[in-house]
RNA sequence: GGUCUGGUAGUUCAGUUUGGUUAGAAUGCCGCCCUGUCACGGCGGAGGUCGCGGGUUCGAGUCCCGUCCAGACCGCCA
């Protein structure tokens, strides 16, 4: 037997047992005379005491054992004389009467604490390693109690959880597809789900009104922080639902694991915000709701003073930090170059210093009388003691720039604390965006997604017009999951890919089979789809997803553990028909 | 596709701005000492293709060009 108990149970009402243990030896600590080893699994630490004096053998052996040796140790429990108050099991010891080496490690290219001082790359090519730490240790048993408490929500609301291909059918719009090259098919290849959104519709009009899937999704697209090529989504479709049905539903699951998982009770129902709304008050459609800080557009108070920059703007914006008067220069030259990095491309940073003596000291003296910046500090509620700050130029690139400067500033003032959380919908998308370069319109969240009722007529005048029935769920502006009441009727489907540019041809080549059985009687439906690893990095408090996945892909979408993606052999390229082209010099 | 940052002992970093003797620190590793440690402590030791290639120079970790790798972001992500 390997053991009879975990390293993380043993206590005081264990004394005197006899006990067998497993597990990797994190640290020993030789004093001479005795030895102490810190035994380490899953489930904590527990340590081993070998003394010269009652078995010399035994400790001269426990000696030559190095960190992450696996071994197994017979004892019996004790008490300690110095207790340990950090751990669970500090108040006792084994007094180790048997100890045998299950395997011995190579010493660990870093240290396996808390705190490793490994970097990123280095923890990530040992990733088993890296595993073995707290940190990670901790996120997928959170990752793992997040899915455990969605299903049991969910099953409690009649979800059924149905599975859903993974080797399907290329589709031209949105993300690009990972594609699997068939053999018994050759020159023709599957597609990897981007999200299983045909089946899932495919199976509300077979007859599950309420499914759900924690699901592996694919796309082929750059990373980042947020995004892995390969990601996990809780998927959901309903039937015989309206918008709001949907909304109380999956609110009801956000506030069943705040409240299971991180023991928050939110009572109040998340705020509604229409797309519109969030791009004027924060320039995003994700908005961070942690802090207020909301934009006030100051076009007609700043033209007609001479100031070239403000005169020819469409947009002039500002935001109050408040308390931040008191910024020195060279602080105030750091936002300037923060909102000009490229990225941002804001050209300058105007500021209004409001100080607590009532006067004005700001980048703009030359053009605003004290008496016009005192308009501007009516116009966006600025107090003594705050700082406005200002960008001007088109209105979207303006917006977006703004919301940077925005959230810059909620972090340098704390306000985007980590344990707080508030979410909030984001509700009616515009259901198309036109591209300039392909002369086209394209769906913003999918080509099935509804037009709202009132906004149906527009759809052959004013397309660009039409509100989608759509909505994201926003958390702490994370956007942590999105949905939409889909078209179940076949003649707006058809209209819709119309105005997608979409021939009839095309249309039933990609989709046909979707349309198909839309003539079969679809049932009124919509659903809603959770970025699980976004949610859970939440939850965590982590910046990356990389840190809630068991086995996540580097910025360049490789697995430098396993080095993969690699290339195949000969005999593999033959069976499928595949020709590799010679590399472009 | 683009912008920025980084690459120096096993590991994490300093040194690069201003080129110049033997490239440092911490930690890890090895050896010796130590009977109540828990980041144990003390003494000693080993350990370097300064990412790679080219250039400038009497001389390059340091300057220039190219390239590879990693990370963050923009584009992209219905």
């Amino acid at each position: 037997m390997y053991r009879t108990h975990t390293c993380g149970e043993l206590n005081l009402s264990y004394v005197n047992q006899a006990v067998t243990l497993s597990g990797w030896i994190q640290r020993s600590r030789d004093l001479g005379g005795m030895t102490f080893i810190d035994l380490r699994d899953r489930y904590g630490i527990t340590q081993l005491v070998f003394n010269m004096e009652t078995d010399a053998a035994l400790c001269e052996k426990a000696r030559k054992m190095g960190r992450e040796f696996v071994v197994k140790v017979e004892g019996s429990v004790q008490e300690r004389s110095n207790k340990n108050p950090k751990i669970p099991t500090g108040d006792i010891e084994i007094i180790v009467k048997s100890i045998e080496i299950l395997n011995a490690s190579e010493t660990p290219p870093f240290t396996i604490e808390e705190e490793s001082d490994g970097g990123d790359e280095l923890r990530m090519k040992y990733r088993y390693l890296d595993l073995r730490r707290p940190p990670l240790k901790r996120n997928l048993e959170l990752r793992h109690r997040m899915g455990f408490e969605v299903r049991n929500y969910l099953n409690s609301q009649n979800f059924l959880e149905v599975e859903t291909p993974v080797l399907i059918k290329s589709t031209p719009e949105g993300a690009r597809d990972f594609v699997v090259p068939s053999r018994m098919n050759q020159g023709e290849f599957y597609a990897l789900p981007q999200s299983p959104q045909t089946f899932k519709q495919l199976l509300m009009v077979g007859g599950y009104d309420k499914y759900f899937q924690i699901v592996k999704c694919f796309r082929d697209e750059d990373l980042r922080a947020d995004r892995q090529p390969e990601f996990s989504q809780i998927d959901c479709e309903m039937s015989f639902v309206e918008r709001d049905d949907i909304l109380d539903t999956f609110e009801g699951l956000a506030k069943h694991l705040f409240k299971q998982v991180r023991g928050l009770e939110i009572t109040e129902p998340f705020i509604k915000m229409p797309y519109s709304e969030a791009i004027e008050k924060y320039g995003s459609d994700k908005p961070d709701l942690r802090f207020g800080m909301e934009f006030t557009e100051i076009n007609e108070l700043v033209k007609g003073k001479d100031f070239i920059v403000l005169e020819n703007a469409e947009y002039v914006g500002a935001i109050v930090a408040p308390g931040c008067a008191e910024y020195t220069r060279k602080q105030l030259d750091e936002l300037t170059k923060f909102v000009q990095k490229p990225q941002i491309g804001a050209k300058g940073l105007i500021y209004v210093k409001v100080n607590e003596d009532g006067t004005f000291k700001s980048s703009v003296d030359k053009f605003y009388s004290a008496e016009d910046l005192t308009l501007w500090a009516e116009k966006t509620n600025a107090n003594k003691g705050d700082l406005i700050l200002v960008l001007a130029g088109d209105k979207s690139s303006t917006q977006k720039a703004l919301c940077e400067l925005r959230l810059e500033m909620g972090s340098r003032l704390g306000f985007r604390d980590k344990n707080k959380f508030v979410p909030l919908w984001v509700v009616d998308f515009p259901l198309l965006e036109w591209d300039e370069d392909t002369q086209r319109f394209y769906a913003m969240h999918h080509p099935f997604t509804s037009p709202h009722k009132e906004d149906f007529e527009l759809l052959t005048t004013a397309p660009g017009k039409v509100r989608a029935n759509a909505y994201d769920l926003v958390i702490n502006g994370v956007e942590i999951g999105g949905g939409s009441i889909r078209i179940h009727n076949e003649g707006i489907q058809k209209q819709m890919f119309k105005v997608l540019g979409f021939s009839d041809e095309e249309a039933k080549k990609q989709f046909g089979f979707l349309m198909n059985a839309f003539r079969f009687g679809a049932p009124p439906h919509g659903g809603i789809a959770f970025g699980f690893d976004r949610l859970v990095s939440l939850f965590a408090g982590e910046d990356s997803i990389r840190d809630v996945i068991a086995f996540p892909k580097n910025n360049s979408g490789r697995d430098v553990m396993i080095d993969s993606p690699a290339t195949i052999a000969d005999e593999q390229l033959d069976e499928l028909g595949l020709i590799i082209a010679e590399k472009k010099e």
